[in-house]
DNA sequence: CGTCGGGCCTCCTCTTGGGGGAGAGTCAAG
DNA sequence: CTTGACTCTCCCCCAAGAGGAGGCCCGACG
């Protein structure tokens, strides 16, 4: 019936190379028109040009060949549509995580190689709290920061306390993908105030810390951990407890870039001997 | 001095998989502080979860390890910034080209499966145009074909001619990325008219043509082609000259949307005996 | 009719950035 | 000392082809 082309005029026609369009065929996903059973070369039908051309837009956006098949198989164009409208969404959300990321890259380099963290140690003193412990995992932590500190000016409120200094996060357990852990917030007020029922209070001894402020938006926090760490076990002393964030300012006066945030963590006083 | 963790942990830290650790420590790209000569085992300090850190976002917007290492190894941090900026600005451009394939690939999807193509055959009597040749290759094929119907429009003013039809242009090769290849420029003229030294005026024969339209964007004609081709071989016919592209309405004065080309190839009258 | 150059075949290896698992050695806690 | 959790190296696997070797095949030209 039909002018058959080899394959390598179907190639320049539909400008998908000669190895793609052999392995399009051994997988099944466009089969040429015809076979010669002794050669074995591969003959196409102009017509098929059109199938090739959609793969090789496909392609071009990045598209799975498993799922190209599925697209090209769909008899509904409403459906492909969808499909494909579903494909650009997931090509635009890549797109912009991806862009988010580099932003926060190009901030760690202006701070870790222009302003890199300093790290101190200090013995701070013993300070009363409201204290509310709660546990928490990573997709729920954004609500759960507010929902605790809520809570917690609930509290004051109600016991006509005045904050003595600025509110932190014991944070108890690492909180990664998978796992959840406990949080603790926490206020300092002056001594002498009773609990509730949710809301503790009690009184932090005096420790010795190892602290560093990190200076700008809260998720780009973690090279203040990293240093951190890293300080302290150069150092030879031995973290004695969970480390604590302890917010200066407040997100709701101040800009993202402008945000504080004291990381602190107890340590052994003693230097351990050198090794 | 410092205290060091084994892989497992780091990993952890860095949200690293102990494979890519194990990965970019072959490659050199993250060196382990410190490797137990006899057990083989990994030991990294807490400081190296900076770089780690950064390797991992950088991995997250698709940059090669090589280039990481690059980057990485920047001293400056202003050459560094520029090096993330160019990356970024490539990862901008291959969303925005991948964004324009799929807004391509839906209005194929709607007018091949919505609207397929209708080919016909016509027999077109003789007519007179005024032609004018060049050369061209995919690169400047644009201005050319401005250019082109510019040279063609100022001989017609010249000569006070008026068009008696839709201009077309003659694709006499294949253009494709390396190759270049002959256009001709064409307006329908009243017969008598005389060439100038670079248009000449001349007299078409009648002839057989299958051709279809194309509605729409001009990018998105292949399809045109495509169908075009398959249709005349399906039906026995032979080509018989370089197709032809009708410019039904003018591109100033109608949206993109709504470009009528007509595609017209030339073919033998009879049908070759069936096969 | 032969032959020559290009087209096409299959088969193999290579790429990037790891994932998965086998089998064996190691480390630390009870 | 034993057990269970870590970690090691080695091997194969993935996508989606690129590149090349060695060997047919096909059509055009003399």
């Amino acid at each position: 019936m039909s002018q058959m082309v080899p394959i390598g005029r179907f190639s320049k026609m539909t400008r998908l190379s000669v190895k793609a369009l052999s392995l399009y065929a051994e997988i099944g996903l466009l089969q040429p028109a015809w076979v010669d059973g002794s050669s074995g070369y591969r003959h196409y039908e102009p017509g098929q040009a059109n199938r090739a051309e959609a793969i090789r837009i496909l392609r071009t956006v990045d598209m799975p060949l498993e799922e190209i098949r599925e697209i090209l198989d769909i008899e509904d164009p409403s459906e492909a549509k969808a499909a494909l409208k579903r494909h650009h969404d997931r090509l635009v959300t890549r797109l912009a995580d991806q862009q988010r990321m580099l932003e926060y890259l190009e901030t760690i380099i202006d701070r870790e190689k222009i302003m890199p963290y300093d790290v101190a140690l200090e013995q701070v003193p013993a300070r009363t709290v409201a204290a509310l412990r709660k546990t928490t995992s990573l997709k729920t932590i954004g609500d759960d920061i507010g929902s605790g500190f809520g809570a917690l000016m609930q509290f004051m409120g109600a016991t006509d306390a005045q904050p003595s200094g600025p509110p932190f996060i014991v944070y108890w357990d690492i909180i990664d993908e998978e796992t959840s852990g406990d949080l603790e917030f926490c206020v300092p007020v002056a001594a002498g105030l009773s609990g509730s029922e949710t809301v503790e209070v009690k009184t932090l001894p005096s420790e010795m810390v190892a602290y560093t402020v990190h200076h700008g938006p809260y998720p780009e926090i973690s090279p203040a951990y990293h240093t951190l760490t890293g300080w302290i076990s150069d150092h030879g002393h031995e973290m004695t407890g969970p480390p604590r964030e302890i917010y200066l300012n407040d997100p709701m006066e101040v800009s993202e870039d402008e945000l504080l945030t004291r990381v602190e963590w107890p340590i052994s006083a003693e230097v351990a001997a050198n090794r």
